[in-house]
DNA sequence: GGGTATTCTCAGAAAATCCACAGGGTGACA
DNA sequence: TGTCACCCTGTGGATTTTCTGAGAATACCC
């Protein structure tokens, strides 16, 4: 399996009071996916390879938040969820799990703030649950207004998954809204055909990059039909959503 | 394979505090024009041959950055890699990848801050992006404004890759910004055209070095139709950026 | 189950870029 | 002032990159 890696962005959302974030998975490649990922935007994170070792890692990490497998050698992952909780851990569970049958089972025991997401995922949408997680669970406190991003007359709110361009409610694919997100994090930057496809698509997507060029399009269809457009191509290199030259 | 046709440049932006960057390659041609290349423009660089050599020489070497080959002899890139990361080592990858069938393979080489360029490529390129790297990594710390570079009324932005003169946005094509790039970290110093084709070109580009000549001619069209002209030729030498004599 | 939305591939068109080449300029120097 | 080497720049064709529509495959929803 490919370790994956790489590159440059999303100062922005850096991470103010650092977070905490334990990472519960035996399979390695996907771990280190998760791990990199998340230090990357600026988390203190811990892993462990079972349940065992969770519980443990768990008592003087003492995280905000776990990002739980719940197929684990040992243990499963809601029975480590039920120790950790009996043992006065009160924190937000991410639950991982395959695309099987289990996903009801999971939906189910997720009453809590906690939530779940199906493998594979993309790494976008695993930052952008974990974030929420956080917050719900208090673990970040958070203006009313934090969870919407801005850009021009460009406006994104995470709690809602409202689009809106100049005041105008705007409808996107879930793709799209990932899409969006990601260059408006990076709103200003350029960013890389390679790097949407690696934060925004699913972690085990082996297609072309030219897909990225099919969504960009998408996009502009439905938020630059405004003026002025804010999606530019910087030839050679990738995308930039940049107000007009002045 | 292509040695370098000339020796001696940018002095100007040599590393303040030296960097340690590992090259990891079995070609020694290869490895031999990164390293010679990196050390000119001021990092302290070591070689290794093969993965489990570049896992040696990273424990004692403890290197910032590491240009690792994808294709090694033992095991491959991702590997080392994630040894390395396994092993403690947190420091940013530079990938490089041939341009066949290694398209699926890369897929995720841009998560976590991390980068990669597929062969053959050309050295500015090469140490722009690991300048890129480090600031990421956060081995250079960085000002807000030290992705640019400036000269009189000239200004590059790497993060935008926007150039303006006086104020004034311009749009170069991709071999123009490189070009412009490189006389720009060699602003006031003269550059042969053969030292341009070395460090702007593709490493294996076999043509002719009039090409040059043709790029500073767009190049000129371009930014020079400002007052004063910045680049000027030294007739039997090459080409400067400097402001005009007072 | 059937209809709709979404994802993704593919391929042609359009545009930008790259590069070779060649004629005309220009500076250096005798 | 003539000559020569070097340099500038326009032309044009090949190549690369990007955009976009059409359609197949799949997922989703009632």
């Amino acid at each position: 399996m490919t370790t994956l890696r790489e590159r440059a962005e999303v100062q922005d959302t850096k991470e103010v009071t650092t977070h905490r974030i334990l990472v519960v998975d035996d399979e390695s490649s996907i771990s280190d996916l998760i791990s990199t990922s998340l230090r990357f935007v600026g988390f203190d994170v811990r892993t462990a390879a079972n349940g065992a070792q969770a519980l443990q890692v768990a008592q003087d990490f003492q995280p905000h938040a776990i990002v739980l497998d719940v197929m684990l050698p040992d243990v499963d992952g809601f029975e480590v969820c039920r120790q950790l909780r009996s043992e006065g851990h009160n924190v937000g569970v991410l639950f991982l799990t395959a695309k099987d049958g289990m996903e009801d089972k999971v939906a189910g025991l997720t009453i809590g703030g906690d939530d779940y997401m199906t493998k594979p995922f993309s790494l976008e949408e695993l930052v952008a649950r974990l974030r929420a997680l956080l917050r719900r669970t208090g673990a970040i406190e958070t203006m009313p207004d934090d969870e919407k991003i801005r850009f021009a007359d460009l406006e994104l709110d995470e709690a809602t998954h409202e689009v809106r361009r100049a005041g105008q409610l705007i409808d996107l694919s879930p793709t799209e809204f990932l899409l969006l997100r990601y260059l408006l994090i990076n709103a200003d930057r350029v960013v890389s055909k390679a790097q949407i496809l690696d934060h925004v698509w699913q972690y085990d997507f082996r297609g072309d990059a030219g897909i990225v060029e099919t969504y960009v399009s998408y996009l502009r269809k439905k938020i630059d039909t405004f003026e002025p457009p804010l999606i530019h191509t910087v030839r050679g290199v990738g995308y930039r959503l940049r107000m007009p030259p002045k």
